[in-house]
RNA sequence: GGUCGGGUGGCCGAGAGGCGAGGCUCAGGACUGCAAAUCCUGCUACACGGGUUCAAAUCCCGUCCCGACCUCCA
């Protein structure tokens, strides 16, 4: 039996995971700036980083899983003078579109969902440390910088060079040491929002907050540290560098999911609404956009089409497809079970591309088996389909997508359907095909879909009638 | 300038020296009153030019193209 192995970003290879505590996972994943309701990029780094998590609770582990929400930024300040709302009216706003997304995509809730906000003592006294170490500074003015000529070590993660860096465009900042200096706290002008410090009133830079919250909840040293592939520099080499400044070790490994993106390029919100996630969810069903943007490997680039959104859906409504069938023949709802290979797959550093093509294996053997009538062979391989969506979090029997339609009412359309299917099966059988063909039709043109099979005909409802 | 990823069949998407990943689409077939669903068969690809090797999509050298980050970013 393998054992889990991860890629590890600063070591650039995939190694065993070997936990700090036995038994233990603890992971934080940069969550959402909360500023603009989230695009499938955004989502995305959810739902890989939430296949990760469901794959080592299901491997045993008691994992940990931080998500934190920055709800103070630049740019929170900006849109808020945008949209004329109060800051905090807009973060919570955005923070609520992030969680019906993820609650829509079937992304489990952290642990715990800390805001930068919430953790402004934390970040005073991460700052008040690394003043005393002289790692930090105060120039005077409220601002607090990070004197990153004094590290150890800086920007290992990125593989810079600190001298071949580009400098900023405030790189003329006057109460800067060294252009490269960033902050940690920045003082506060009129009309910002500010909390009150030893240094002035001011607010958090974007990079400390991670830090703070990270030590606060997951303490000195943590498994996994996570986020897109666009954090890498600088925000996760300055929450290094404030941490290792404080004396924490921080994060032992670090894990980075690659974007989504469009005719080749990165994402970016100059794209407008389309790829939003709520207005995709208007084209397909949550289920169906997390099978998609859970199909591709984390670390590789996922090119967004709307076709390939449409195929993967209809790839994943086969798949459902069998699984509702495999119920109706079993009488019970397939267990959850994973193969050997699958367990490999997933080991692997989470190779579920390999994972999908073992599904449609299991799927090709399953659907030979119910023409066949092979119960043993129907059951095996709903057992190992449904293991490997539970995994992927595309579970078409978990609640959390809500049922497809009430008990209750599937009940009475259930007999309403049987009415009219008693009359197709008596035209059929006196060969009257245009009056039952009439009947299919009618009931096709209701969203009602209706197929022969040797069981007899069965029922369903299209699902895309808004496409 | 520095650092880092890519270029795979009609499309999506794995793999990383040798046994055709897989899916979707399309075409043909089986089944079917017809559909639908399902199964079977077919479509034998790895940017370009060299090189190494018994063997290269994979390694090496060179070239072209695309993208990302460099203190706003999933």
């Amino acid at each position: 039996m393998s054992s889990l192995a991860l890629y590890d970003t600063l070591s650039r290879t995939i190694n065993p995971f070997v936990p700090i505590k036995n038994g233990s996972a603890s992971i934080y994943l940069c969550g959402a700036t909360v500023q603009a309701p989230p695009h499938i990029g955004h989502i995305r780094s959810g739902v890989n980083f939430d296949i990760l998590r469901r794959w080592m609770t299901k491997s045993g582990y008691a994992v940990t899983f931080i998500r934190n929400v920055t709800d103070i930024d630049d740019k929170i300040l900006h849109k808020a003078h945008e949209e004329n709302l109060p800051w905090w009216a807009l973060a919570m706003k955005y923070e609520r579109a992030f969680s019906d997304a993820y609650a829509a995509l079937n992304v489990l809730p952290p642990t715990y969902e800390p805001r930068a906000t919430g953790h402004i003592t934390q970040m005073i006294e991460l700052m008040t440390t690394l003043i005393e170490n002289g790692a930090a500074y105060a120039p005077g003015n409220g601002d607090v910088y990070l004197e990153v000529r004094k590290l150890n070590s800086y920007l290992t993660l990125s593989r810079q060079k600190l001298d071949d860096l580009l400098l900023a465009d405030d790189a003329a900042e006057t109460f800067k040491k060294d252009p490269r200096d960033f902050a940690l706290w920045k003082g506060a002008k009129a009309g910002e929002p500010s909390w009150p410090t030893p240094w002035g009133d001011g607010r958090p830079g974007w990079h400390l907050e991670c830090s703070a919250m990270a030590y606060a909840y997951l303490g000195e040293s943590f498994d996994i540290h996570g986020g897109g592939l666009d954090l890498i520099f600088p925000h996760h080499e300055n929450e290094i560098a404030q941490s290792e400044a404080a004396g924490y070790v921080f994060a032992k490994s670090w894990m980075h999911n690659a974007w989504v993106t469009t005719s080749g390029e990165k994402m970016s919100k100059s794209l407008g609404n389309s790829l939003q996630v709520m207005q995709l969810l208007k084209k397909v069903r949550g289920i169906e956009l997390r099978w998609y943007l859970g199909s591709a490997h984390y670390r590789s680039m996922l090119e967004f089409s709307q076709a390939a959104l449409d195929e993967s859906a209809t790839a994943f409504r086969r798949i459902e497809s069998f699984l509702n069938r495999a119920t109706e023949i079993l009488g019970h709802q397939p267990n959850p079970q994973h193969s050997q290979a699958f367990t490999e797959a997933m080991n692997d550093d989470l190779a579920v591309p390999l994972a999908l093509a073992l599904v449609a294996e299991s799927l090709r053997l399953g659907n030979s088996a119910v023409t066949s009538g092979d119960k043993k062979v129907i059951e095996t391989s709903a057992n190992e389909i449904r293991g490997a969506l539970e995994i992927l979090g595309c579970d078409p029997f978990d609640p959390a997508f809500g049922l497809s339609h009430g008990g209750d009412v599937t009940a009475a359309l259930d007999g309403t359907i049987a009415l009219a299917l008693t009359q197709r099966a008596a035209a059929r059988e006196r060969k009257d095909f245009a009056a039952s063909d009439a009947i299919r039709d009618g009931l096709s043109a209701l969203g009602i879909t209706i197929e022969d099979t040797p069981q007899g005909p069965r029922w369903s409802i299209s699902r895309m009638e808004e496409r």
